[in-house]
DNA sequence: AGCACGCCGACT
DNA sequence: GTCGGCGTGCTC
């Protein structure tokens, strides 16, 4: 029997399948999907890799290697994963081996170490240097010990002699946890009476006797019943010796703890609107198509309750649901919403979990004790089997794509999977992106629209403040005065405030403080990134670049300035300007303890503070009813970025914070600051306006060949030499241009934004296409071909359908 | 990635 | 004449 086995060594060149022998003994129990040990390379050093195939023929031309060693017992991937990851590997030109180790929890990815190991214990005992090393010890961790240089050079040498050898071991770290756990080996009525003629002062032995009469005939783990009975480790080991009980080890999960209990809630009544939606989403659930719905609903309109009870319908049915949320909304709020709904049923996946908590909650999944699964992106990888339905709530949320290897949109993935279990697809937003909304007008996506609050209240009032009076009557860059008079409102009344630094795209760019111009590019219309130390300004998209102006090409005024501030800065200024004020401060910094976002957000929401100060991460999902004003301080740094998604990016977060003021009883206030009132992303978030701003943005990115009209690729090629990536670069491009096809653009190269990055150069190459049947199998090969780039010591990365550009 | 093979420069 | 530097090719 011969397996094929993907290798764990992520490279161009290994990127294929390596047939095995599979020895007899292993026969009957390996699977595809199994992670094995195999001998690669000429030095057979050991790696992990994974069955992906087996077969009995024979007919091969060369001498096969013997599987060393099964890794599990049972498939850790299904079928279905693994022509999954075949698929999503070819499609965005990622390793598979790469895309087969994304699909596991992290800890079931080996871990590899490198021993030292003693041949020939005489000579190696004659060398002075390395008698403290090997001493006591045949086998030494190489990362145990650091060397000098004198025994690193009498290493070599016994090396060469070979009285030493180099090992390698695969460690794998998926540890299930063990404990000592007890049964019952009486029956009630036996332990009843053995409690009758128990001594009268025997009382720990009593509360156990007491505790197993009323047990259930099955394992429980000893700490529990220690919980519950609180007797002591002796006792139980008296128990078992009279023969009462039973003790072995057995597994337990690590569950994420939760500080409150969670209550069960019920289903919710649906509105009329809510209710239609329901019926036609339901409708399609264990039917054998797959049916994509784009549920585009405003904020408020309880989309999440109807998600909750299309998975309770899928479930009903027999069926498994997965629900995916961007990773920060993935709040213990909304885990208590699904678990108080769905109780021990539901596993939740997300970057919060120690490694072992996330291991045991994939556990839960693979062996179907979970039928719910809520998480982020690498959640859409849930071995989950019989999927009824999968939802992606803020469907539009970037965080969706992974941006580094292996690159993959989870939409796609879920797309795909929806496809092979004819589940129904749900994406939901408020915003939805354009790609999705306009597969919706075409009829590809089934469009069901939610224009109520579920909670009657009606949507805030947006005002504008244009920055540049501000800043022509001599105020504050940061603060307006109308903003200001809004926060002193809220501090005397109490209520709370929640201002918003958009911080994307900051300080690199420039603006004129006259009349607001922003240098923009001749080709592509998006604004032009400050180099300062080249004293450029540069198009980030197609290359295109000018030397910094000395005054504003608009106006003519000497009064172009970098843009940008920090919270840090805009929390020292805002306690300059309100001293008795508590302000709480939430970005990168403030956050990146685990459960700190819990805390800051309970503290704000206990009311402990009046103003909630932020990133873009305080717009999503956060629904406090005391606040009463929403300030967004600098509307505009998002609409710089060197990205045609720009304006969509910020009527996003835009509408979104608008959605966020006064959903309670009392009117809510949003007050947006901008150098550029009249643009059409602020403009139809003011008026909280999707349709005409999904119109909009459509005719422009018509006009300008972008997505969703055209896909594009990024092509990026690094380097330590500048002038050798650039080289490489553009022998990329002459190469590829035979393969373009019709309607397909090229832009580029052109330099990378950071001009170096990790000591390296980059390159980039942005492929405009609606056709890729001629550029598709291109950049497949320019992955094989990649041998000859990395002999170039060059890198290539291809970024199908990119999110960002930077 | 990691290892062997191989072809040129500074040594015993 | 050899040790060892790194560039090159290959891993079932």
């Amino acid at each position: 029997m011969e397996a094929q086995i993907v290798v764990d060594v992520p490279t161009m060149q290994t990127n294929q399948p390596y047939t095995y022998h599979v020895a007899e003994r292993f026969e009957t129990v390996i699977e595809p999907g199994m992670r094995v040990i195999v001998p690669f390379g000429r030095g057979n050093r050991q790696v992990q890799g994974f069955v992906i195939r087996l077969m009995d023929d024979d007919s091969h031309q060369h001498e096969l290697k013997d599987i060393t060693d099964l890794v599990d017992l049972d498939a850790v991937l299904t079928d279905e994963l693994l022509i999954l990851a075949d698929w999503l590997a070819k499609r965005n030109f990622a390793f598979s081996i790469s895309i087969l180790q994304a699909m596991l929890p992290n800890v079931m990815r080996a871990k590899y170490h490198k021993t030292m190991q003693v041949v020939d214990r005489k000579r190696v005992m004659a060398e002075p240097d390395l008698l403290t090393i090997f001493n006591d010890f045949d086998e030494v961790d190489e990362e145990q010990v650091s060397l000098s240089k004198e025994q690193l050079t009498g290493i070599h040498k016994l090396l060469k002699q070979g009285a030493l050898k180099i090992g390698y071991q695969v460690q794998n770290r998926a540890r299930a946890k063990r404990v000592l756990a007890v049964k019952p080996l009486k029956t009630p009525k036996e332990l009843a009476q053995l409690r009758q003629i128990l001594r009268p002062n025997a009382r720990q032995q009593a509360c156990l006797l007491t505790y197993l009469m009323q047990a259930k005939d099955e394992f429980v783990p000893q700490h529990l019943v220690v919980e519950q009975t609180g007797v002591s480790q002796a006792t139980f080991k008296a128990a078992q010796a009279h023969g009462w009980i039973d003790r072995q080890m057995m597994e337990e999960y690590r569950l994420p703890k939760l500080t409150t209990p969670i209550e069960t809630t019920r289903p919710l009544v649906l509105n009329q609107q809510q209710q239609a939606a329901y019926d036609q989403l339901s409708g399609t659930l264990g039917t054998t198509t797959s049916d994509t719905f784009l549920l585009e609903g405003i904020t408020g309109s309880g989309k999440t309750e109807i998600y909750l009870q299309v998975m309770a319908k899928a479930i009903e049915q027999g069926q498994t649901a997965m629900m995916l949320v961007p990773e920060i909304t993935l709040t213990p709020q909304m885990v208590r919403r699904v678990k108080g709904r769905f109780g021990q049923t539901v596993a939740v996946l997300h970057s919060g979990l120690s490694d072992g908590e996330r291991y045991d909650e994939w556990r839960r999944v693979k062996r179907g004790e979970a039928k719910v699964v809520v998480g982020a992106r690498s959640a859409v990888f849930a071995p989950l089997t019989n999927i009824g339905v999968i939802i992606i709530d803020e469907e539009h949320d970037a965080s969706y794509k992974q941006e580094d290897n292996p690159r993959y949109h989870a939409r796609d993935v879920a797309r795909w999977r929806a496809d092979w279990h004819h589940a129904t697809l749900i994406l939901g937003s408020a915003t939805p992106s354009l790609e999705s909304r306009a597969r919706a007008q075409k009829g590809i996506y089934q469009l069901l629209q939610l224009t109520e609050r579920a909670l009657t209240s009606s949507l805030p009032s947006v005002s504008i403040v244009d920055m540049r009076t501000t800043i022509k009557n001599g105020g504050d860059d940061l603060f307006s005065p109308e903003l200001l008079a809004g926060i002193q409102e809220r501090l005397t009344k109490q209520e709370q405030s929640v201002l918003m630094l958009n911080r994307r795209g900051y300080a690199n760019y420039l603006n004129c403080q006259a009349c607001g111009y922003k240098p923009t590019c001749v080709n592509c219309d998006l604004v032009l990134t400050l180099h300062a130390a080249q004293h450029e300004l540069v198009c980030h998209y197609c290359g295109y670049h000018i030397p910094v102006p000395p005054v504003c090409p608009n106006c003519g005024a000497p009064r172009l300035r970098p843009f940008g501030t920090g919270t840090e800065k805009a929390e020292e200024r805002l306690q300059a300007l309100f001293p008795d004020a508590r302000i709480l401060r939430m970005d990168f910094d403030t956050t990146r303890k685990k459960g700190a976002v819990d805390k800051l957000l309970t503290t704000f929401g206990k009311g402990q503070a009046d103003i909630l100060l932020g990133t873009q991460m305080i717009a999503k999902g956060l629904d406090f009813p005391a606040v009463t004003l929403v300030g967004v301080l600098n509307a505009d740094t998002s609409l710089a970025l060197p990205d045609f998604r720009a304006a969509e990016r910020t009527f996003q977060l835009l509408a979104q914070v608008a959605g966020r003021a006064g959903r309670a009883d009392k009117p809510g206030q949003v007050i947006i600051q901008t150098f550029n009132p009249d643009h059409y992303a602020i403009q139809y978030a003011k008026h909280h306006d999707y349709e005409g701003f999904y119109q909009q943005e459509m005719q422009l990115r018509h006009t300008w060949q972008y997505s969703p009209f055209f896909f594009t690729i990024q092509l990026k090629i690094g380097h330590e030499k500048q002038a050798e990536a650039a080289k490489i670069a553009y022998q990329l491009a002459d190469w590829l241009k035979p393969y373009l096809g019709p309607q397909t653009v090229m832009l580029g190269p052109s330099a990378g934004s950071v001009a170096r990055l990790k000591n390296k150069y980059y390159f980039r190459i942005v492929i405009k296409y609606r056709d890729g049947k001629t550029l598709l199998p291109a950049l497949s090969e320019l992955m094989q071909t990649g041998q000859e780039l990395q002999r170039q010591h060059a890198t290539l990365t291809i970024d199908r359908d990119p999110m960002t550009f930077v």
